[in-house]
DNA sequence: ATGATCCATAAGAAAAACCGATGGCCAGCA
DNA sequence: TGCTGGCCATCGGTTTTTCTTATGGATCAT
C-alpha cells in the first residue's frame, strides 16, 4: 500500500544494505538501488550513506524512516478496520419502523441484533410507510420494515411473514374468552382504532366496506400505546396485529374468521444500492426471526 | 509516496466518482477502475458503492480513508521534515490567527519573524479558533494564535500572556482621560461590538450576564478594523484588547477594575507533531515578544 | 596487493499501468 | 415507454515502469 519507493527505502534501512535487503525482498539489488535513488531524488536529500562498509541512514534518512514506518502503520491498521467493519464490530444501521411493528416485532429483532452485535449502531425511527419509501430511495435508511405492497419504484422487498389482525380485548370484554369472531361480531363492537394516518386503519376501513358492516369508533388514537393502554382498561375492543397482545396477561387477541385482515409484512431497502455488512445481518436475523413467529405455534394467528 | 492505489482510491472518494477523479489526476477513467478494483480485491472488501447515481464510499471506504488520509499526511510529513533545513535559509510556514491578534500582535510578530528569517516564505491566515483547531489536526496550517481553551484533543498549547480587554474609545469620548472604569461605566455606555461568530463577543456577554449590566450595543460588525474606525471616528465605545488602542494617537485603552475580563492567549500546534524549524523559531519570538507585552509597560494593561 | 563485499550503472526483458473503444446500467426526460 | 446522457466495467493493444543480468568501481580485511 505504501509506494515500491517507500518499502524498499524501509526494507535497506531494516536491513541494512542493500544487498540484504535485496534478498529479503526476493528482488535483485539493482532493482533497490534504483528505486532509492529515485526517492532520493523526489526527496531531494541522500537517505543513505553508502561510504562506508555499511550502509547506515543518514540524519535526514533516519527523520524519514520513522514518518514513513507510521504510514505504514496507518495502512495496515486501516486494512484492520475494514475488517472489523465487515465483521461488525462496528459499523452503523439506520432502521424505519411502521409503527404497529415496533413494539411485538421490531422489540425482538432489535434486542437480539444488538446482542449479537454490540458495536454495531443503530437508528430506530417509526415512520409512516410512505416517507420510509422515500427516506430509503435517497439513502437516509440503510433498511425499513413495513409492508409489501410498497408504492416506490425504487425499493425492493423481502417479504417477512404473514400478519393478521385479530379483535384484541381486554379481560372484562364480553368476547374475552371466544376464541374467533367473524365480521358480524365486529359489526356490534365499539372499537378503539388508530386515525387514518396508519396504514392499518385504511386496511379495517376497507375491510368494514366489504363486509358491508359499521363499527362503532369510539374513540381514535394516534398512538398504539395509547390503544393498546385504552382496551385494556376498558370494554372497547380494537383491530391490531395479534402479535401486540402476547405477552400481555390481560389482553386477548381472539382470531378472525375468515382471516382476510391480513398483510404481509416486509424489509425493504433501495433498488440495487450497496448493502453493508450490518444491513445483510440484520436481514437475515428478520427472516429468522419471522420463520420462528410463522412456524412457532407461538404466533397467535399463525394457525 | 503511497501506492497509486491508494493515491487513486482518495481521489475518487475526494472527487466523489471515477470519471471526475480520472480528470483531476489526468488518467483515463479506466486505469482507476483497475486500480480500485485491484484495490479492493487485495483488501477482501468493497470500498465505494457505485450501484446509484453517484459514487460513494461504503462503511469498509469510508473507515480505509481516514487511515489512508493519515498515512498520507505522514509522508507529507516527512518530506517537509527534510527539507526542513536548521539554518533556516529557506522553508515555510503556515500560521492561523484569531482576528483579534491580527493587528496588535501578529503584526510585530510577524514582521520581527520575517526580519530575522526573511528566506522563509510565510502564509498568513485569520479565521475562527474552532477552523484553526481543525486546519491544525489535519496539518494545513503550522502553528497558531489564539487562546488556550481548545477543544480539539488534538491540539496543544504553551501559553503566550494573558489578555485582557479595555474599554477603547476616541479622542472625543467623554471617558477618554480616565485610567480606569468599572462595570457600572460600561453599564451605560452604548457599544459597538463584534458578532457573536467571534469568541471575544461571547467573552463580552458573559461579562454582563455576570455583572448583571446590559449596555447598548449600538452597532455590530464583523471586522475589526470596522470596529476601531468606528470608535475612532464616535463618540461610541468598544470593548477590545487594550493592545489595539496602543500606536495609535486617539485611540485610549481604558482598563477595566477589576481585571476579570481577560483570556490566556496561546500558540497552538498539533499533538506530537513533527516542528519544523521554522516552527520553533517563530515560537520562540512569540514567547520572546510576549514577554516584552507582559512585563515592560508597553502593554497598557500589564500593570 | 588481493580477494571478498558492497553498491552503481547499463541495456534488454518482464511486468505494471495506461489508453481508446465499447458496452451495460441507471436516472432523468420527452 | 423509449430515448439520452452520464457513469463505470471490461477488453486488446500500447506505453511506461520496474526488474534482471552483466559488469565495473569502491572499500576494507588479510
Amino acid at each position: 500500500m505504501l509506494s515500491r519507493h517507500v518499502r524498499y527505502f524501509l526494507a535497506v534501512a531494516e536491513n541494512g544494505g542493500f544487498t540484504r535487503a535485496a534478498l529479503a525482498l526476493h528482488v535483485s539489488q539493482p532493482a533497490l538501488s534504483q528505486q532509492i535513488k529515485q526517492l532520493e531524488e523526489s526527496l531531494g536529500a541522500q537517505l543513505f550513506d553508502r561510504s562506508g562498509r555499511v550502509t547506515r541512514l543518514t540524519d535526514a534518512g533516519e527523520t524519514y524512516a520513522t514518518y514513513a514506518r507510521k504510514a505504514l502503520r496507518d495502512l495496515e491498521e486501516g486494512k484492520r478496520a475494514i475488517h472489523d467493519v465487515t465483521d461488525l464490530s462496528r459499523g452503523s444501521l439506520r432502521i424505519g419502523l411502521t409503527p404497529t411493528f415496533t413494539s411485538y416485532f421490531a422489540g425482538p429483532l432489535v434486542e437480539s441484533f444488538h446482542k449479537r452485535y454490540p458495536n454495531v449502531s443503530l437508528s430506530l425511527r417509526e415512520m409512516p410507510q410512505d416517507r420510509m419509501e422515500a427516506l430509503l430511495a435517497v439513502d437516509v435508511l440503510d433498511v425499513g420494515i413495513a409492508f409489501d405492497d410498497v408504492r416506490s419504484a425504487e425499493v425492493e422487498t423481502v417479504a417477512l411473514m404473514i400478519e393478521s389482525l385479530a379483535l384484541v380485548v381486554g379481560r372484562r370484554h364480553p368476547l374475552a374468552k371466544r376464541r374467533r369472531v367473524g365480521a358480524q361480531d365486529i359489526a356490534g363492537e365499539s372499537l378503539i382504532l388508530l386515525t387514518e394516518e396508519f396504514a392499518t386503519r385504511e386496511l379495517i376501513d376497507r375491510y368494514c366496506r366489504e363486509n358491508h358492516i359499521q363499527p362503532t369508533v369510539a374513540i381514535e388514537a394516534n398512538s398504539i400505546s395509547a390503544v393498546v393502554e385504552s382496551v385494556r382498561r376498558t370494554t372497547l375492543s380494537t383491530l391490531l396485529p395479534a402479535g401486540i397482545a402476547s405477552g400481555s396477561r390481560d389482553l386477548f387477541a381472539i382470531a378472525l374468521e375468515p382471516q382476510t385482515l391480513q398483510r404481509t409484512a416486509a424489509l425493504l431497502w433501495r433498488k440495487a444500492a450497496y448493502r453493508s455488512a450490518a444491513a445483510q445481518a440484520f436481514t437475515v436475523l428478520a427472516l429468522d426471526l419471522s420463520s420462528q413467529f410463522q412456524a412457532g405455534g407461538s404466533h397467535p394467528l399463525s394457525d
